[in-house]
DNA sequence: AATGCGGGGTC
DNA sequence: GACCCAGCATT
């Protein structure tokens, strides 16, 4: 499996000057390579972990104009921190951010460090990461081995390796290092990431236009599609949810702050309960369907709040389903016409106007609960 | 080494 | 629905 790089120093040679020549050429135009500032370069490669980069773009921009420098993420206010990242995912990538921020501000004189060591002790930038500021900010030939990388390089070498197992990263640095540019480490780098993205692609890689095609293993026996080699992962635990939406007589909804731990954590929610599958199967066979409740639900609020009738009764405005990587949430989304007045309020509850709900910050799922409001608000 | 941590896409 | 993409921190 993982033997030497038996390529001659001209062969090594001639494959980074193709690689480097196609990406002067084709390389994409994207914001954050106007420049390479280590912030930019650091705010977009924190960004692009896990995150495709169509996504990341309004994003990068965005927080560019909110925190123009690190001692302005320094000092920022968690809220507004949380609100910068909204919908991205993995939220403590900013948090750690943040942390790193300070760390730099303390120590580092308010900048990006550049030794590979110091850039690696700051939270959140892991071998990945570190390697492409050190290379892309500061030419240091180090190598930035994500996922693109090892696909590139399990098809360039027919390199087996399960790249699901934290030890098989070892044997990429070892390839990527004895084969990167030292004069151009950054090009080098965003080159292999490029090439990922648009030529060597998970799916039907398109060979015959790749630069480096004459260099590729699996180009010549054909084998592409074999590679990179990684075991599945396990399926999402399904998980099961009632969450209320809870209305005062003045038209404000409870919301409720989520732990400060954990999956979502001081993220804003209406307040949910989880149930097992058994009350959930009960719980959804007890309801009509969404069509016909969500149309009654404002004629009945109105008639609630002139006190004529006396609604005991949950009204179902839908369900939402949400994929996590490691599980999968169920919620039934249940508006309580009963519970809104006199209520005992929690420390982390609140009570909330909708034309308010944009001051705070919703992960997916709880932006999902809100469609299913307006929705049924609209009806 | 295994797990927790979001969100996007295609077929 | 089933499949794909995927770094870092923690334990």
């Amino acid at each position: 499996m993982s033997e030497e790089v038996t390529w001659t120093q001209e062969k090594i040679e001639s494959f980074q000057d193709d690689l480097l020549a196609w990406y002067h050429h084709e390389k994409r135009d994207l914001p954050w390579r106007e420049s390479t500032d280590p912030y930019r370069v650091w705010v977009s490669e924190i960004m692009l972990q896990q995150t495709q980069v169509v996504t990341v773009i309004p994003y990068f921009n965005r927080f560019m104009e909110w925190f123009p420098t690190i001692e302005d993420l320094a000092n920022a206010e968690e809220d507004k921190l949380l609100k910068a990242w909204e919908g991205l995912g993995y939220y403590s990538r900013v948090r750690n951010m943040q942390h790193a921020a300070k760390e730099m501000v303390e120590t580092f004189d308010g900048q990006m460090p550049q030794t590979i060591e110091d850039i690696l002790s700051l939270k959140g930038i892991g071998p990945y990461t570190g390697g492409a500021i050190g290379s892309i900010a500061f030419s240091l030939p180090e190598p930035a081995i994500d996922g693109n990388v090892m696909r590139v390089y399990s098809r360039l070498f027919c390199l087996s390796d399960d790249i699901a197992l934290p030890k098989t990263r070892k044997v990429f640095d070892k390839y990527v290092r004895e084969t990167m540019s030292q004069t151009e480490p950054g090009d080098f780098n965003q080159a292999l990431m490029d090439l990922g993205a648009t030529i060597c692609t998970p799916t039907k890689p398109s060979c015959e236009t790749c630069p480096i095609k004459n260099y590729c293993e699996a180009r010549k026996t054909d084998t592409a599609s074999s590679y990179p080699v990684k075991k599945k992962k396990e399926k999402a635990k399904p998980l099961y949810y009632v969450a209320d939406v809870i209305r005062n007589k003045t038209g404000a909804f409870l919301l409720e702050k989520r732990p400060e731990d954990g999956l979502l954590s001081n993220m804003w929610t209406f307040p949910m309960h989880e149930v097992t599958k058994e009350d959930y199967d009960r719980l959804a066979a007890s309801y009509d369907s969404v069509e016909e409740k969500s149309s009654q639900v404002a004629e009945q609020l109105s008639l609630y709040e002139e006190e004529k009738i006396d609604i005991k009764e949950k009204q179902l405005l839908g369900v939402v389903t949400h994929i996590f990587s490691h599980r999968k949430w169920h919620v039934l989304v249940v508006e309580d016409l009963l519970r809104g007045t006199d209520r005992e309020m929690l420390e982390k509850q609140k009570w909330v106007y909708q034309e308010e709900f944009g001051q705070y910050v919703f992960p997916k799922p709880q932006q999902k609960m809100v469609d299913l409001l307006k929705k049924s608000m609209n009806n």
